[in-house]
DNA sequence: TTGTAGGCGTTATCAG
DNA sequence: CTGATAACGCCTACAA
């Protein structure tokens, strides 16, 4: 603040004046002091601001019970910051630009560290936040990691032993069910990538059979995941799944044309919401990353660093274990294609969506 | 830090050294100025400390995606601080007793207020904010509002709207399924203990049976509630539900049982998990609250007292809207009892739980 | 409209 | 082992 000031000859209290808008300052003067900033990089400490002014301007948000996915994760972290010293606070970053400011709350000395999350291949943040000098650890990794310090799901491996069990079982064409990500913010998020890059080559090592499908988080209507897949891929007889609302309306769908999970179609997730998965029907078999492990590795390495640990950074994948579900079986021995199944039932009018029940009066109008 | 110094006749430095664990401090010293320290109430000051130290000791994990069911309100709630020139952080603390230390935040200088999320009717952490005279709000609100700033879901107006819909649709008999926290930190939980009182309320208001059902988390596989149900109130032909995970369950062991939604039973949520009910087959006809609204006017009505706004709290109760999906209908008009179509079909070995069908040859083994 | 100076609550250095 | 004292980076009367 005092080399603003100096740069451009006024006080250092004229510098705060235009910084906060306290006092009116001599548009002449005000502009010359904005330059500076622009010039030097001046970013005023948040610290010393709050304790100069005894507000932080931070607002707390307390949430003593999460149940979404992250639960496990951030239980982890945080336990472990603890142990540490330190403590853990989420920030929300929810639009692309605001996720960019990653340095922001370094420089401004609320945090000594960031934990990235999302990341993705070629992720901008990372490199702000190597460009700027801030210490790091990502949970995931980008595509160039020499230096960095990641903790990370294998995606690869789990990718792996999915389709080699489904080769074992006598599976021969594989579907793999991902996420589209192309448009939105999250384009090139990591995980999606490595398990198509692997799942391409694993079948291809394994000699079978394997398709790609990209389903947007809102399905279209008019081609459910189901008929693409009939259209697209009929002799698939199992599916690797990483997106788990298009695995549930799948399952829904075969349901709805008497399509049965595990014998007509094998379902296997390489990566699964814990709140949906066991509740489908019936339950995914899938496989699930020890979320407790990555959060407590990724605080330990990113304080770690901020204790002065040099050397190698701590690079490291961790593996899923399979949850067995009832999804998966052998491949059935001459089921017919999908295309010809579908054809031979119809999609149904909401009505017949149902299995066939002569207990009830039936009512037939709904909400 | 001073007064504790003064009051044990050592300098501000000695007592820097027993709390930060710095230096070397005789043992008798160090006794009475912890003793000191007790009888003060000396908290030391996070912002000094970490203007001093150079170090925050904070750990900042961004994410910027958000998937769980926080994500409008959290949102919101950080746009709106934003606006108003704070930053909201979220802050984790999972167990009891952390919870309970939530005035520290604002002592440490970290935070100049805090919100509260899953408030209880009578909730320790309000009793402790109050009595520290730390700023303020609640999402949710205790028994007794007097003087506090909150804003919350109107349960008790959605549980009686659906009451009066069931009761227009011809059903006379209700039940309601609730989760159980007894014995769980969470036990007190407002929401379902409003919900409770008003549907008893309101079903006898209308003339209507009504039965309440309390599931634990971890459903007991030996009752499940459809069994339950038809033992305890084999008339029901409406679900009042305010548990996703046990309605979800609930679905299945129908379908497994041969009995349909809505036209053997109704079911209609009054506070629903936005990613599982779109996914459930039919779609849960639920009530979905302004996540958005509640995030925003909270983060407002705090920082309006931390602005030094006075007169009356902000008390706000907003409206859930009814979101239509697919498992309400009018009564059936001759239903038989639950436990007599239960005894009609019973509980079926897993290979008979699916839709029959006839299409590819069958496989019995799976994993 | 701008400058001066004291203070925010700690830590850290250096002397005793 | 303990005590002065100078930072830490900024805000804010008060004065000019």
């Amino acid at each position: 603040m005092q080399e603003v000031a100096d740069r451009v000859n006024v006080s250092i209290s004229t510098v705060s004046f235009v910084v906060n808008n306290t006092k009116p300052v001599a548009p002449e003067t005000r502009r010359k002091v904005l330059q500076a900033i622009e010039e030097l990089g001046y970013r005023r400490n948040a610290m010393a601001r709050a304790l100069a002014s005894r507000r932080s301007r931070i607002l707390c948000l307390m949430f003593p019970l999460m149940q979404h996915d992250l639960s496990s994760f951030v239980d982890a972290a945080t336990a472990a910051a603890a142990e540490l010293g330190y403590n853990l606070v989420l920030w929300p970053k929810h639009n692309h630009d605001a996720a960019l400011d990653v340095t922001s709350v370094i420089e401004a000395g609320i945090a000594d560290g960031v934990l990235l999350l999302e990341v993705q291949l070629d992720d901008e943040r990372v490199t702000r936040l190597q460009a700027g000098g801030a210490p790091f650890a990502l949970i995931g990794r980008t595509r160039d990691v020499s230096g960095i310090d990641f903790v990370d799901i294998d995606f690869e491996r789990t990718t792996r032993l999915a389709v080699e069990e489904l080769a074992r079982r006598g599976h021969h064409d594989l579907a793999l069910v991902l996420e589209d990500m192309d448009g939105t913010p999250q384009a090139g998020y990591a995980p999606p990538v490595r398990v198509e890059q692997t799942f391409l080559a694993s079948v291809a090592e394994q000699g079978l059979a394997g398709h790609v499908f990209k389903v947007p988080n809102a399905e279209s209507p008019d081609r459910p995941l189901l008929e693409l897949l009939a259209r697209d891929a009929p002799e698939t007889t199992a599916i690797v799944g990483m997106h788990d609302t298009a695995i549930a309306r799948l399952m829904t769908a075969m349901r709805h044309r008497g399509l049965r999970a595990p014998e007509d179609l094998s379902i296997i997730a390489v990566e699964s919401t814990s709140v949906i998965a066991p509740l489908l029907d019936p339950p995914l078999t899938r496989y699930v990353a020890p979320g407790g492990e990555l959060g407590r590795r990724a605080a330990e390495a990113l304080i770690g660093r901020l204790e002065g640990r040099t050397g190698p950074p701590t690079q490291l994948l961790v593996s899923s274990s399979l949850l067995e579900g009832a999804t998966m079986a052998d491949a059935p021995r001459h089921r017919a294609p999908l295309d010809h199944l579908l054809a031979d039932r119809p999609a149904p009018p909401r009505d017949d969506d149902q299995p066939e029940h002569a207990l009830a009066d039936r009512t037939p109008e709904h909400a």
